[in-house]
Order: C-alpha cells, then sequence, then structure tokens
DNA sequence: GCGGATCAC
DNA sequence: TATGGTGATCCGC
C-alpha cells in the first residue's frame, strides 16, 4: 500500500528527464515515430487514426460506411454491453471491491476467475464472493490458495521496499534506460502488415448450443460439477467464468434464481468444427492457430489488392491509400466472419486487426460477441486506445502480474512508461524491456510458418497427468503411474517421440504441488522405460497422500534447434552418429535444446508473448493429425539479449532530443565499440563455457539474471556521473561459478537492449517477475561505485514464484507444402474416453496456411549481457570487479 | 539440469 | 461431495 504511495509522485523530477515522451501528441515527435507505413516517409495523417469498429451484424454495410470521417469503422455485436469505452473507470476493481462483505471479501481474489481479463463487469461481485467464500470455507483448495497468496505478498513487499530504497539518483538514470527501451521499441515500430486475430465466441459452448438450439436462451456451462471450460454470454452475466468450479458456478446462479445447464464437453467435435474454420482462413491468407477456437492471420496481401482496386489511381495520396486499406481490411474481415458463420452452420467469431498480432488480440476481445475492431493506424490514435486499457488485457499479464504492477501504481498501458523507474527495478530487464515495448502497442507481425520438416521434433514435452480422489496407498499409486506412463508412451509413439528425461508431477492432498525430474542416458519411450525411471522417483516421495499424478517426457531426440535450425540428428544422421559417440564418451547427456535460448530471428519482432509465457510452436500439418495446439499466442520471439550500451549520452541533456531517430551514426558506433568491449572482456573473464547444456550458443548469451544482493546504501547524493562496474559472480571460495552464466553475469550499466531477436514466429514467453531486476543491478552497481564493494553480500530472502504455461500450435504453411500426408495418418482414433479425449484434443489440431512469408525486419544482433544482482536469495556469491563504465550525467 | 512459478486456453 | 489437463518459458539454483 505504500508502495503506491511512493510510486504516486515520484521522487524523481520527471521533468529533467524527457526524452521519449511517448504518450505525447503524434505532432512533437519524429515523423519516423508517427508515420505508417513501412517506406513511406510521412505525414502525421489525422483522420485515420480512428478506430474502426464494425459492428453489427449488417455484412454489407460494414464495409459501406466506413467513411474516413466516421470513427466506427468497428462492428460490434452485442448491442447492450454499455462497453468499457464508455466510462473508463476502469480500475474498477481492486478498489472498488470495497469490503462490503467482510470476509468473503478476502478470499474472491484467490482465484484467477475472479481476475479474468474480461473482468465481471455487470456482474454481482458481492454475490460472487459471497458464494465462493461460502462454498470453498474451510477447503484444502482454500487452505492452499491463501498459503500461496501469503508467498505472493511477502514476493510483493518485498518488490516494493527495493522499489523504495532507489535513490533519486538512481530513478534518474532509470528513467534514462527506460527511455532508451522506448526508443529500442520504437525502431520495431511496424505499420506495414496487417495482423488479423480471429477468435471463436464461447467456442464450446457455441457448439454445443448449435447442436442444441433450445439451450439458446439458458445459461449454459460446458464442464461438470468439478470445473467448467467455458459458459455462454447468459450465463456469463451471473458471474460464471472459464475456469471456475462447477458447483461453486451451479450455487451462484441458484441464488439468482436461475439454473445453471451442464453439457459435457465433446472436445472432437470442436476439433471438427476448428477445421471448418481454418480452411476459410485459410483462403484469406497465411495463418497459424495455436489453439482450437482461435487463429493469427496476415491478410496483409489481400488489403492491398483490394485497396487498390478500389483506389485505382496511382497516384494517390498516402492518406487516401491508408483510408483505402482499412476499409478493405475491415471489410475482408468481415467477410471472413461471415463465411466462418457460414461454413459452421452458426457459429460467430470476433476479430481484431491490427500492425501486430498482439494488438489484434486485444482488438478482438473489444467487442466480443460477434463483433470486430481495428485500431487505429497512426502512432497517436493509437497510442489514445492503448493507453486507457488495464494492462491485464495484454497476453502475458496475469493475476500476480497485475498485482505486482498495481501495488506499483502502474495499471494502464500509459502508466508503464509513465513509472518506468518502477516498473524497471521490479522486473528482469527481458520483462521490463518487453512491458515497455508492448505498453506503447510494439510488437511481433510476423508468423512462425514452418514448412513440415518430416523427422524433426518441434514440441519440447509430451505429459499425462490425472487427478483422482485422495490416495495415500502406494501400491496403489504405482498402479496410477504405471498407467499414465504406458498412455503417454502410445501418445509418444504416435509422434515417433523418445526422450532422455522424465519428470513426474505429484499433487498433494493439500494440493500443493511438486515436481521431480530424471535424465538418462538414452532416448527413451517404451511404457516400461518411462515407468521405471518414474516409478524410481516417486519411490522417494512415498509415503504420501496425492491427489494428482503425472508423467512428463523431454529432451527430444531430434528435437529441434532453438535457433530454428533442425536437429542434427534428424537432418544427418551419419553426422549425427559420430558425435553421439564422442558424446557418449564424456558424459551422460547434455541434452539438446531443451532448455532456454533464445531464438533469435530476424527482425523486429520479439516475442508477442511476455517473457516467460507460452509460445506457441508451430507444428505441423494438420494431417498429420498430431499437432497440438496450444494455448497462448505467441509470437516469437527471440528474446534476445540486452544490449548493453550505455547509450545515455545524448538525452541527457536531454533538451530537445527525442527518442527514435536519434543520430544513429555516433551512438551506433559508440554502442558497438561498447559491445566489443564487453564482449573482450566477457571472454576473459569466464573462460567455462559450459556447465549448462546449452551453455555456449554462439549467438546471443542467454537470458541474464541471478544477482547480488542489493544491501545498498541507500543514501547516495546525486552526481554528475556514475561508475559502473562489470563484474563476475564467483563462488566463495573464489572459483568461478556455473561458467554458463558467467558470461551472462557480466555486468554492464545501464543497458538497453536492443534489439533483438526476433524471431520469426511464434510467440515468446514472458519473463517472470524479476527478482533480480534490473534495477538490481544498477543499484549494486551504484552501490560499489561508492567503492564499497561489497565483497560478498547476502542476500535475503527466498522464495521465488514464477512460472508460467504455453502450448502448442499449427500453423498453415505446410499444408501447402506438404498436400497430402493427411491421408496417411488417419485422424485421431476413434476412442472416447474421458480424461484422455482432452489430450487427444490439445494435441490434434493444428493446420497451416500457406506460403511462408519470411518477416521484413532485420534483425539486430545483440550481444549483451545483463547483470545481475540478487535481491534475495541466500546467494553467498561474491563478485569479480572488471574496468568500470562511466557515464556522464550531465 | 532441476524445481517452482506464471500464463494461456 | 466437489477446484482440470497440456505445454512452454523464466528464473535461480
Ligand atoms: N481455462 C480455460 C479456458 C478456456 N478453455 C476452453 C473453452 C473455451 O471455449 C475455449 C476457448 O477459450 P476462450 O478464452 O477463447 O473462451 P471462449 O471462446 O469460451 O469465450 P470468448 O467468447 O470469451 O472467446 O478454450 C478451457 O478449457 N479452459
Ligand atoms: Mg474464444
Amino acid at each position: 500500500m505504500e508502495a503506491s504511495s511512493m510510486a504516486d509522485d515520484g521522487p524523481i523530477a520527471e521533468a529533467q528527464v524527457m526524452p521519449p515522451e511517448p504518450w505525447r501528441p503524434a505532432a512533437e515527435l519524429p515523423a519516423s515515430m508517427v508515420s505508417g507505413g513501412s517506406s513511406s516517409s510521412t505525414s502525421t495523417g489525422r483522420g485515420t487514426g480512428v478506430a474502426k469498429h464494425i459492428g453489427s451484424k449488417s455484412l454489407p454495410a460494414a464495409s459501406t460506411w466506413v467513411g474516413a470521417a466516421n470513427p466506427q469503422h468497428n462492428i460490434s455485436g452485442n448491442s447492450d454491453t454499455g462497453h468499457s469505452s464508455v466510462n473508463h473507470t476502469a480500475s474498477e476493481n481492486a478498489h472498488d471491491a470495497a469490503p462490503g462483505t467482510s470476509a468473503a471479501h478476502s478470499t474472491a481474489h484467490l482465484y484467477v476467475f475472479t481476475a479474468e481479463k474480461g473482468g465481471m463487469a455487470g456482474c454481482d461481485k458481492e454475490l460472487q464472493q459471497q458464494v465462493i467464500y461460502e462454498l470453498s470455507q474451510g477447503s484444502k483448495h482454500l487452505q492452499h490458495a491463501q498459503k500461496q497468496d501469503a508467498k505472493l505478498d511477502q514476493r510483493i513487499q518485498q518488490m516494493l521496499t527495493t522499489v523504495q530504497n532507489a535513490t533519486e539518483a538512481q530513478r534518474i538514470t532509470l528513467n534514462r534506460q527506460g527511455d532508451a527501451m522506448a526508443e529500442a521499441a520504437e525502431t520495431r515500430r511496424d505499420w506495414s502488415r496487417w495482423c488479423c486475430v480471429v477468435d471463436m465466441d464461447m467456442f464450446f459452448a457455441a457448439v454445443e448450443i448449435r447442436d442444441q438450439p433450445c439451450l439458446a436462451e439458458l445459461p449454459v456451462a460446458v464442464g461438470g460439477m468439478g470445473m467448467i471450460s467455458t459458459a455462454n454470454y447468459v450465463a456469463r452475466r451471473y458471474g460464471v467464468r472459464s475456469a471456475m468450479p462447477g458447483f461453486i458456478a451451479q450455487e451462484l446462479c441458484r441464488r439468482q434464481g436461475v439454473e445453471l445447464k451442464f453439457v459435457r464437453p465433446d472436445y472432437r467435435k470442436y476439433q471438427s468444427e476448428a477445421q471448418v474454420i481454418r480452411e476459410v482462413i485459410g483462403s484469406f491468407g497465411p495463418y497459424e492457430s495455436h489453439t482450437s477456437d482461435e487463429a493469427r492471420v496476415d491478410i496483409t496481401d489481400r488489403v492491398r489488392d483490394r485497396a487498390a482496386k478500389r483506389l485505382n489511381d496511382d497516384s494517390s495520396s498516402e492518406e487516401a491509400i491508408r483510408e483505402a486499406e482499412i476499409e478493405a481490411a475491415a471489410s475482408l474481415v468481415a467477410e471472413m466472419r461471415a463465411q466462418i458463420k457460414e461454413k459452421t452452420r452458426g457459429l460467430t467469431a470476433s476479430a481484431g486487426i491490427a500492425p501486430n498480432f498482439t494488438l489484434a488480440k486485444m482488438a478482438a476481445d473489444e467487442n466480443k460477441p460477434d463483433g470486430q475492431m481495428l485500431v487505429p493506424r497512426t502512432r497517436e490514435a493509437l497510442l489514445e486506445w492503448l493507453g486507457k486499457k488495464s494492462l491485464r488485457k495484454l497476453g502475458g499479464v496475469g493475476k500476480v502480474t497485475e498485482r505486482m504492477l498495481q501495488s506499483l501504481g502502474v495499471e494502464t498501458f500509459s502508466d508503464v512508461w509513465r513509472r518506468r523507474a518502477d516498473v524497471i527495478l521490479a522486473f528482469t530487464q527481458l520483462r521490463s524491456e518487453w512491458l515497455i515495448e508492448r505498453s506503447l502497442g510494439v510488437a511481433p507481425n510476423n508468423l512462425d510458418l514452418h514448412e513440415d520438416d518430416e523427422g524433426v521434433v518441434r514440441r519440447k514435452s509430451i505429459s499425462n497427468e490425472r487427478t483422482f480422489r485422495d490416495q495415500g496407498d502406494t501400491e496403489a499409486l504405482f498402479q496410477i503411474l504405471k498407467e499414465l506412463s504406458k498412455e503417454l508412451s502410445d501418445d509418444m509413439a504416435k509422434e515417433s517421440l523418445a526422450g532422455k528425461t522424465v519428470t513426474v508431477k505429484l499433487k498433494r492432498n493439500t494440493f500443493e504441488v511438486v515436481t521431480r525430474a530424471q535424465s538418462t542416458k538414452r532416448w527413451i519411450s517404451s511404457p516400461e522405460d518411462i515407468y521405471e525411471v518414474a516409478k524410481e522417483i516417486l519411490a522417494k516421495e512415498c509415503p504420501c497422500t496425492l491427489r494428482l499424478l503425472g508423467v512428463r517426457v523431454s529432451a527430444f531426440k531430434n528435437a529441434i534447434d532453438a535457433t530454428g535450425s533442425a536437429a542434427l540428428d534428424a537432418k544427418q544422421p551419419k553426422l549425427a552418429k559420430f558425435f553421439e559417440v564422442q558424446k557418449g564418451q564424456e558424459e551422460g547427456e547434455k541434452a539438446n535444446a531443451s532448455m532456454t535460448t533464445t531464438r533469435s530471428t530476424t527482425g523486429t519482432s520479439r516475442s508477442s508473448s511476455p517473457p516467460g509465457m507460452p509460445t506457441p510452436m508451430v507444428d505441423c500439418d494438420v494431417d498429420v493429425d498430431e499437432a497440438c495446439d496450444g494455448k497462448k499466442h505467441g509470437g516469437d520471439q527471440g528474446c534476445d539479449v540486452s544490449d548493453l550500451g550505455l547509450r545515455e549520452g545524448s538525452g541527457i541533456a536531454g533538451s530537445g532530443d527525442r527518442p527514435g531517430s536519434g543520430e544513429p551514426d555516433a551512438a551506433e558506433e559508440g554502442q558497438a565499440a561498447e559491445d566489443a568491449r564487453r564482449m573482450a572482456i566477457a571472454a576473459k573473464v569466464s573462460p567455462l563455457s559450459s556447465f549448462f547444456k546449452n551453455a555456449q550458443q554462439p549467438p546471443p548469451p542467454p537470458a541474464p539474471q541471478s544477482g547480488t544482493n542489493t544491501s545498498t546504501s541507500a543514501e547516495h547524493q546525486a552526481q554528475d556521473h556514475w561508475t559502473i562496474p562489470c563484474f563476475v559472480i564467483e563462488e566463495d571460495d573464489g572459483e568461478e561459478a556455473l561458467p554458463a552464466q558467467s558470461t551472462n553475469e557480466v555486468q554492464q550499466g545501464v543497458a538497453v537492449s536492443s534489439a533483438a531477436t526476433g524471431s520469426s514466429g511464434t510467440s515468446t514467453p514472458t519473463p517472470a517477475l524479476g527478482r533480480h531486476s534490473v534495477a538490481s543491478q544498477l543499484m549494486l552497481a551504484a552501490t560499489s561505485t561508492k567503492q564499497q564493494r561489497p565483497r560478498s553480500s547476502t542476500a535475503g530472502v527466498d522464495a521465488s514464484l514464477r512460472g508460467q504455461t504455453a502450448s502448442l500450435a499449427s500453423s498453415s504453411a505446410a499444408k501447402a507444402a506438404s498436400p497430402r500426408r493427411r491421408s496417411r495418418s488417419p485422424r485421431r482414433k476413434p476412442t472416447g474416453g474421458k480424461p484422455r479425449d482432452i489430450a487427444e484434443f490439445w494435441r490434434g489440431a493444428t493446420g497451416m496456411g500457406s506460403t511462408a512469408r519470411t518477416s521484413s525486419s532485420s534483425s539486430t544482433s545483440t550481444s549483451s549481457t545483463s547483470a545481475s544482482a540478487a535481491l534475495e536469495g541466500g546467494d553467498r556469491r561474491t563478485l569479480a570487479w572488471y574496468e568500470p563504465v562511466v557515464v556522464d550525467l550531465c
């Protein structure tokens, strides 16, 4: 709570540092940042920025009234909803949820479904809280949720402490760093593409209702008493949400005088509908579909064609062209949705059109039931629209991240830049950069279309887990484990998978989740081999009473390289064999890819998802039947690394300089020199480079991370320059620690990461919050500057909390490439069991579109490192210092 | 490489 | 009575 107060009027004199000013009217910004066209140099288009919603069911009209003057280019299918736009008191959550109902209020926030992206507008929150409270009272689940929540609170408190300890001088530097990040993001802004995200409305429920029309007007939930997958809009009015336990939803409805109808899910049905939908979408351009109810399509070509025909004039002004393209895009998408509805016999879809997929996804949710929206095509209008939105709407920002940001006083997109210093202090560098970039509306605009590489494994893991009634009998548990292993092996066989790592997941009756992994030297795939390893793992945990068991296999043979290159084994069997032998001699494994790795790629983009988040994998083609769908969207990404540049120079004086444009030359050169120097230092310092398996990936260093604790001596008065030390972490005994990471840990000072790696395709994850944020690094650096060089800093706390989830996807490219393979493997089998169906369902979707388009951006390289400094954690390592970098503050 | 955490659908 | 399943990334060891 106090954090916010402190954040409120930041101690920092924002006036002093005012570089980019991302949220300032376009007119005051360099043209390069404003204009749209990729090639154009342009003017600040004025009326073109209007958001275009196409609303309404009247399809024909849509393309018609897309008049330039008419801001209504968007379609809104839902008539009643007062909609967000009107009153932005959006931040209605947290705050207004006054503790009206005493105790009840203290439990609702523990659940995901109460903090959904969609929000609970229009619902009786009090009642919902009351019901949740009453029905959860005394349950093991609630106890666990509260425990987790306490941990989160502690984590946030610690974060706030760190933020509060920052000095003004440090904040000035941090703001500058944030400005640099924003500048880098502007560099990647690209208006050349027309990205579209199509998302079916209440998908599962829509399919069920279509097949059972009598349910249309009733509150319907797909799922069971235990868990609900989704609900129709009628039920949502009563507060029913995805991931909500069925019995709670039922009670919720009952108390409001209605009866909730439950429908069991039929995954195969949804799967086949998804195929129909993909076919329609595929006719509008290359696409990628990670989940059965959502797809990303690049309609650029179609948009340009249509716009050109309408203009029918070679010399149209840029503004006229843009306007024509806007109309073309809106009408095309309206047609696409109409076709989907027709082919699926009534299922409606919502869509978003934007210069990148992240924004398109948000736009798709904007006019949700049966509507669409086109986000403004000028920077100014775009930011005006985006700035007011809650960050929770950004894919990758979930319940936890939202809370952390909230505690910093950051709730909307525009808040990010305003409080960039706090953001950088609280999150890791990767995450901070991601956040800042997204807050400006910049994100990847390319699809990850892949050829249907035969024999190359794209997925990183495959698993099978099941929840059951509390079971404390060891024999029974082993029996379950055996079944899971067998089923998993069968699933693996379908894709010819073999892996080296087996992970057992277990959830105790207290809901506490634990995972234990063990790697083998050989690739394994048989039920016996998997079970043998799993059994050994579970044995160490017994006796115990569990409610869930799961088995996962990863570190696959023929896994695709992080950079996208196919695995050696698959492409060059003989050579692979040779290495296999060599390898065998030295050590067990060195598995491949699995780790992290940043995938650099081309361009601009980075991932659309936040670091740490899911990235879809594009997988395969439809035909093979396999393909999984995963979840999240993705983008691509590459995490990239940061560049370290200390580019402070220009900015400081601040004056009129602004962002983006800056003089590239000088800056760039200096940067290059800087990088080179750092590289040299890094090389010298970290001899060992392979501790972790992927230690030595040539290109970009992996992600940065840990650090030392910041003992920070809070004080430190302003000064005219900063001396930022470069260091390498060492173990207590003087030995170099974690070689692989050492490289990354070589510190730099104010780093701005630059570019990035973008990758081609899929999405990327979001970094989690960091405990070891850039801030800490900076603080550490600052502290040491004072000469004290903490020889060893201990740190503090512990706990870490982070994680993520994701999924797979499918795209369109392959289809064209490899026509027929479909027949070769029969689409899924008839099985009908229950739980297993889900696995089949998720693994099965996918589709790709047509030709692959390589994204156009150029990629930057990046080198960098970032630093470290742990805020917490009992890190007992110490630092070795190298020549410091001096930054003039002016 | 391991384990916990977060997110998405 | 009763709170899912699959997959991925990040971070810090
Ligand atoms: N926690 C979740 C979330 C979703 N789903 C399933 C059911 C949904 O129908 C489908 C698509 O998810 P969406 O988030 O797109 O939700 P809906 O399509 O149901 O509704 P909306 O109209 O908001 O898109 O995925 C699920 O099983 N479990
Ligand atoms: Mg949907």
